[in-house]
DNA sequence: GATAAAAACGGACACGTATCTTAAAGTTGA
DNA sequence: TCAACTTTAAGATACGTGTCCGTTTTTATC
């Protein structure tokens, strides 16, 4: 086969060998146009970038690694649950790294799957890995640990408590101290706790700052507190709202605020109490949890707590992007972001 | 140094060879017990394994692919816009690929950005590129074009009318026909168009077959329908459509059938009918597009149409799998998936 | 303990690329 | 035209891994 003849279709320029040859230059000498080194003439640099063109020849990136070049690539686990939360994070994070010229390996953890993840990473040789949301402790503290070991830096969103972990998380336990005193300065003293039942951290995490804006006032969590919850996981939670509410007006103990586990659940016991004839919020008030859009929607539209995501993600950046590259840290690092309270017409003085 | 010491820190060990010397037997043995070849006694295996636990040596990915292997990876290029059904195409494609064993490489596409991903993918040496959502069309058909001479499948999901492309959408035209239908056989012959003032293809299509149910009936498009839109894109889509629905009831021209281009903005339009009065479905119906968990929020609960989101990326994978790894298909092939209509109470028959 | 079979060793090569080095070719200036 | 300089060519080596192959060591069998 005739090797000089330049009509070769593009397709088969899988080489940077066989891309010189179309060129009708040295491997070498294309090699250096490509890597933008000196001494070259203009008319060959212009050369090799028409036949870039002409041929859409790509190097091959695992080559370019196994040569010394970095990776470039940062891996992210997600939990199963894509609930909006996440996916915001997930795709900020996704495109302040892309700004860096990073590229991301997104895999979803699922039970048992994560030590398979983290052998994926690590064999894809990324520069870092990010965990967003909340997986189980013993295998996420496994695995930083992992990591530490293997010089590769991690981060942790969300997840707070993982020793040794560098962490940046939203300030739940002073989200809802914050939504508490809210009400707390409205009045309330009696509180529907909607869906808390979850085993998750940082469900755990809310309680506590619930429990502790009570105990500043004086005041006992179980005393205070009371709850209809069903099965979790949760299969429609406007739903489940909507029966948990019911279930506080049949038992005729109706507390005057409502504090769901998040929006959904917030709006479906709002409307349950609506149905009930329950005035909202002259009668009772209540409130949700991450500010989604869905908010506006009901009459009147819900408070809730605003997660940051877009500062929380940014914040991310910042501790991760000058750890690449790098030595580790030796010790690690928690930011808390604060969060911030979006107070609407569904909570109000409670009725006196 | 000796190298005889086996309590070399895990994180020292980056190479076969670096972790053969550890494990004390040579390089290609190890190789060969890696890659499960024959003729190993057990106890070497035995012995390599326990090396693997100890040191957690995961071999390079890049050589591995030099040295011939499958990258065993897809590209998946997503649309800006991180709607609820595109998310959850998303991570169910990304399952089902990875029970086949394959790594996914998202990446969003931004106006501008699309060369660049491609690049990148096919630098990465993509087995596949699927597009899932909605891009410029130019773009899109050049990109297919692209990949076809890189011998590289490619599959569209959800973009129909693409020249050449492989595609798995749902039948837009045909979902929308259906809805037109539940409503003319309810007697209505007014119709709002709220939102629908958008230059995606998919919206078209469902312009396209609203039209045709119209004619189907002797009626025409521009006779029957109005709006009263706003700009696109738009901020939020509930408060949108509740803008849309007091725009029509302040121009005194009520349509009986309000249909929205997704179920946020119907929802929308839906609580600004009620605060304005108007009973649905008694006074007027309403009916949304995507049959998301939001539909059972109001009171009474939405009609919409239900992408089928698991059937079609069931399809994507049955379309997609047994290209991977083969040579490339001659003719393009495009599956429609049927859309499923759910009348719930939000719809009914035409005042008279 | 001798012999054969099985297992492990270790050198060599290949994959696609970057980079260093030395040599050759081309270009410029006087 | 020749020297001096610039540009390109081409060879060699390296990256981490798989695999082939000839050789050596270990194990099993009698």
């Amino acid at each position: 086969m005739s090797t000089s003849q330049p009509k070769t279709p593009t397709s088969q320029i899988r080489s940077s060998t066989e891309f010189a040859r179309y060129v009708g230059l040295a491997r070498t000498t294309v090699s250096r146009v490509l890597n933008g080194q000196p001494g070259l003439k203009p008319k060959t640099i212009e050369r090799v970038k028409r036949a870039i063109e002409e041929t859409g020849f790509v190097p091959n990136a695992y080559a370019l690694h196994l040569k010394g070049k970095r990776t470039a690539t940062v891996g992210i686990c997600i939990e199963n649950l894509l609930t909006p939360p996440v996916v915001r994070k997930l795709a900020s994070l996704q495109r302040l790294l892309r700004e860096d010229n990073f590229t991301s390996l997104i895999e979803v953890i699922e039970p048992g799957n994560s030590d398979k993840v983290i052998r994926h990473f690590l064999s894809m040789r990324v520069e870092a890995v990010v965990f967003i949301g909340h997986f189980n402790e013993d295998d996420l503290t496994r695995h930083v640990a992992e990591l530490g070991a293997r010089e590769t830096p991690h981060l942790v969103i969300d997840h707070v408590g993982i020793k040794g972990a560098n962490t940046v998380s939203l300030d739940r336990t002073k989200a809802m101290r914050v939504l508490m005193d809210h009400l707390l300065d409205y009045g309330h003293r009696t509180f529907a706790l909607l869906a808390f039942n979850s085993p998750a951290r940082s469900v755990l995490d809310r309680l506590h700052g619930i429990g502790d804006a009570l105990a500043a006032r004086g005041l006992v969590l179980e005393q205070c507190t009371s709850a209809h919850d069903g099965v979790y996981p949760r299969v429609n939670d406007f739903e489940e709202g909507r029966r948990i509410a019911r279930a506080f007006v049949e038992s005729g103990k109706v507390p005057t605020a409502f504090i769901a586990v998040n929006d959904e659940v917030a709006i479906g016991a709002m409307h349950g109490l609506q149905e009930a004839g329950l005035r909202v919020p002259q009668d009772v008030s209540v409130a949700g949890f991450n500010n989604l859009d869905v908010c506006l929607m009901p009459t009147p539209a819900l408070t809730s707590i605003d997660q940051r995501i877009e500062e929380t993600i940014q914040v991310a950046q910042e501790v991760l992007l000058p750890q690449l590259g790098q030595p580790l840290r030796a010790r690690s690092l928690v930011r808390l972001i604060e969060p911030l309270l979006v107070a609407r017409g569904s909570t109000g003085p409670v009725r006196s």
